[in-house]
RNA sequence: GGGGCAUUGGUGUAACUGGUUAACACGCCGCCCUCUCAAGGCGGAGAGUAGGAGUUCAAGUCUCCUAUGCCCUACCA
């Protein structure tokens, strides 16, 4: 049978980088396996779900590239079908009607209201199980229903024995029977519960490896029972270790902002391939330690048996800017933009470009070589697209702001400047053609008849033609401005000294 | 309170069924290159594998205890 497994989040705000790794490591299952990657939106919870959030999720997933097989499926729209199972549950013993009034939550500190519950139990003696309804005769529980008496639904689990399955990441598990509660399956407003929905619309989708957050391990074992009551074969479960904040809390959006949404990669300039490179070494590791992957490449060496089992902490600070996010994100991220072929580049910098307005259709036509030749020689030393339009900006445009601690350091320093630099552009407007090469040659020879160094007449063009400190080598520069604007930013720097 | 899972340098990970000085990547430091900054090359610091006990000729790998973290314990998903 072939491999069917599904990416299920819900859409209640961005897509967390989480979700997005589950999601990837699900795609790449099923693309090594040659099976299908199915989606489903599990909207279940009306209040917050949102359609905003529905489009953010697609569009994330289209950024990185993983492309679902099949239509789309809103688990809303299987609710009466999730009903009408709960209902024959009923019928055939599996399942029992609850007519306890519902308690009242207040939702805040749900977790703690929990605990307390649990404890307060233990210390009475009280035991979870202890359900009055579950052996109400077949008869009462009709005749209480049919006289309209609100009931939720709860699965009989069996008293004696336990729940077992094998993890494909974390082997074997166990969990004794007493220890779950008969779990609700429907509301009393009817509302099916999220571990019906799931396990019957796996069912209908013929999911046969369920491969999901870590978060869901134990709550595994509730849906194992499901499948049983409801006479299905269990799909194979493989639990994904969790991504963790430095200190290794939970990672979530309220504490740690935008770092955790995939959205904001894309926004700051991250190339998807290496983003996707990037989420794939978090818990997985591939043969051979080869870390930087094709697509191609990550799907042929794919296995669940590589992921690890402890969860990983998505390194970054909350202080430092320029560790916004995790060192080795970023890394990733020049060195793809450095190294990938510029025909995946190109449009990525065009848009960027465009987005910022400095893009210009005679990149596309008749300056597409000096496009594509300035561009390669600025990507040697960016991180992110941003930085096409940010500190790459002189390249493309004459207003361009000037680093003030370059300005200093560069132009200010020497006041001979202020002449060297004029004499210098008018050296340089007499070269021609004006090249790498004979840019280079003229400068040093100006400098050799004035007497300077060359390397003060180096860095002061440098800043003077790009307005800042550090950039590629000063002759690709030059050749890559021009000899007309080179001339123009070196009379233009030596105004202000 | 109960239960599950996890714990290898700062971070991500490796280390076949226990077997030499615990490996790789990122980050950090230094040197080389050099017109700057990167990249690249070379080298270095940084863990004795959470702590403790045990099994064994031999343990990161097996057992137990403790600690810590995460998750579950809901008429949330």
């Amino acid at each position: 049978m072939s491999v069917r497994v599904r990416f299920a989040p819900s859409p209640t705000g961005y897509l967390h980088i989480g979700a997005a790794r589950s999601a990837l490591f699900n795609w790449l299952y099923a693309r090594h396996m040659g099976g299908k990657f199915l989606l489903r939106i599990e909207d279940t919870d009306l209040q917050r779900s949102t359609d905003e959030s529905t489009r953010s999720i697609l569009e994330g997933l289209a950024w990185l590239g993983l492309d679902y097989d099949e239509e789309l499926v809103f688990q809303s729209d299987n609710a009466p079908k999730h009903r009408a199972a709960a209902l024959r549950l009923i019928e055939e013993g599996r399942a029992y009607r609850d007519f306890t009034p519902k308690a009242e939550r207040t939702d805040s500190n749900i977790k703690q209201e929990i605990a307390e519950r649990a404890r307060a139990h233990s210390a009475t003696g009280f035991d979870h199980r202890s359900n009055p309804f579950r052996d109400l005769s077949k008869e009462e529980s009709d005749r209480r229903a049919a006289a309209g008496e609100p009931f939720a639904v709860r699965l009989k689990v069996p008293r004696e024995g336990s729940s077992r399955f094998t993890d494909a990441v974390y082997g074997e598990q166990e969990r004794d029977f007493s220890e779950i509660e008969d779990l609700v399956l429907l509301r009393s407003d009817s509302h099916p519960l999220y571990n019906l929905s799931v396990v019957l619309d796996d069912i209908e989708m013929g999911i046969t490896d369920v491969i999901r957050g870590q978060d869901h391990l134990t709550n595994t074992h509730k849906q194992v029972l499901i499948y049983d009551a409801l006479g299905a074969r269990v799909p194979r479960f493989a639990h994904l270790p969790l991504i963790l904040a430095p200190n290794k809390a939970k990672l979530s959006k309220r504490k740690h902002g935008e770092v955790v949404s995939l959205t904001t990669y894309r926004d700051r300039g991250f190339v998807p391939a290496a983003f996707r490179n990037f989420l794939a070494l978090l818990g997985w590791s591939p043969p051979e330690g080869k870390e930087i992957m094709t697509k191609e490449e990550m799907i042929e060496n794919f296995s669940l048996e590589a992921i690890g089992r402890a969860n990983a902490v998505f390194n970054f600070s909350e202080t430092d800017p320029r560790q916004w996010t995790d060192a080795k994100a970023i890394w990733m991220n020049a060195e793809y933009i450095r190294t990938m072929p510029m025909q995946d580049l190109l449009p990525m910098v065009r848009a960027e470009l465009e987005s910022s307005k400095l893009w210009r259709d005679e990149y596309a036509d008749e300056k597409q070589a000096w496009f594509e030749k300035t561009v390669d020689l600025i990507r040697q030393r960016f991180f992110t697209l941003k930085d096409f339009s940010g500190q790459g900006r002189a390249y493309f445009a004459d207003d361009f702001e000037m680093d003030e601690a370059a300005v200093k350091k560069n132009l200010k320093k020497e006041p001979r400047l202020k002449e060297l630099l004029p004499a210098l552009a008018e050296r340089m407007e007499k070269v021609e053609p004006f090249t790498v090469e004979t840019s280079e040659a003229a400068l040093r020879d100006f400098a050799e008849s004035t007497g300077v160094k060359a390397g003060l007449l180096i860095n002061a063009a440098r800043t003077a033609l790009t307005g800042q400190s550090v950039g590629p080598s000063m002759f690709d520069v030059f050749a890559a401005i021009g000899r007309e604007r080179s001339a123009q930013r070196l009379r233009r720097a030596a105004e202000i000294i």
